[in-house]
DNA sequence: ATAGTATGCAAGCGAATACTTGCAAATGGA
DNA sequence: TCCATTTGCAAGTATTCGCTTGCATACTAT
């Protein structure tokens, strides 16, 4: 599909796009951090916008979360840790920072559709689940519109502080914090 | 301290920032905005980035969050709902966009200072009533800090994904959801 | 009335931007 | 060996940006 070439430029956009923003990453940077000659970035692309909608078709820079990632078995905790690993391991703080760095009046039409795709995903996952879960009477009957949103929340909350701040603000651990918080989130949704 | 001129440019500038970030807000776009000349704007301020920084000690485009805003009495539900209420009520989807329009690197020294006492703040009251709750027996010896950012997270993530998608996701009421979502926090913090 | 100040207007400045082009060198397949 | 493609290089384009300046006009306080 893409040779050489072209994956250095697509990757060195993206680089810079994630700590500069789209306008902060100017066709110089992305040719000299690309090891290439600025006239081959629009040789190889229509134009600056471009190589952004390329790239993000690409695996390395996209989330590509889709619903069929999201399997299960039952048992409330195992499954949600399970479904914030995943979400968490997608949905990185590079990730967070590229859809940042895209919120630019130029490529918005282009980008948000493809930036709202996750979390749309994960809350039609979570309506279903908790949807089943309640049927099946393993949590108590709550408004399955509120606590797919919290669970959303809690989970982009943290990646995006964490992308933000860093350590400043979040001193534990991806991993204990999913614990900790998937823990406090199932007692809450369980009738004990 | 700032007479009309200046308050119209300061106005005019940010709630451009808020829906075309700092650099897609131009200058001519600003003195157009806000009825005034663009010569105006750099006799009446050092610089488009002094505007920025000016604007964002009014209070109208700062939380202006501090630890004695959040009183409480004891009831961890009670508490947590008017915490909740608090927080929402200054980090409102505008905030939460003016902060990412701020987002660019000629910017990011002076004005991630400002975005980052917010949540800090937040983090030092929670952290202060977790501790005495359970020193008090209310709630269940967890960890604090996990608790903590977990509270964190749940609220700015729902105002964040609120003024990123709006309706197209979030299908809940700002009061409906601090309610539920307090409702399983507190359920899951406490023994019972 | 006078003087000082703030503003509008028009023109323009230097720098940076995305993007182009002509040419020479390198590469690689036939 | 020949031909086609790709790239580097250097010099450019048109546009836009933040910002400046000179001058005329309006307002206001003394």
């Amino acid at each position: 599909m893409y040779d050489e070439t072209q994956l250095k430029i697509m990757d060195a956009t993206m680089t810079l796009i994630v700590d500069k923003g789209y306008s902060g990453a100017t066709t110089k940077d992305i040719a000299k951090l690309a090891g290439v000659n600025e006239s081959t970035i629009f040789r190889r692309f229509d134009g600056k916008k471009e190589i952004v909608i390329a790239a993000m078709e690409l695996p390395k820079w996209n989330p590509g979360l889709s619903e069929s990632d999201f399997t299960y078995h039952g048992d409330l905790e195992e499954d949600l840790i399970f479904f914030s690993k995943i979400y968490m391991n997608k949905v990185t703080p590079q990730m967070v920072k590229v859809s940042i760095g895209l919120r630019s009046a130029e490529l918005q039409d282009a980008a948000l559709p493809g930036i709202m795709k996750v979390p749309m995903v994960l809350k039609k996952v979570l309506l279903n689940y908790f949807t089943e879960m309640i049927a099946t009477g393993k949590m108590c009957n709550c408004d399955v519109e509120s606590v797919a949103l919290q669970f959303i929340s809690m989970n982009f909350g943290f990646v995006f502080l964490d992308a933000s701040f860093g350590n400043k603000l979040v001193s534990v651990s991806k991993e204990k914090y999913i614990r900790n918080s998937i823990k406090v989130f199932v007692s809450g949704i369980c009738e004990k």
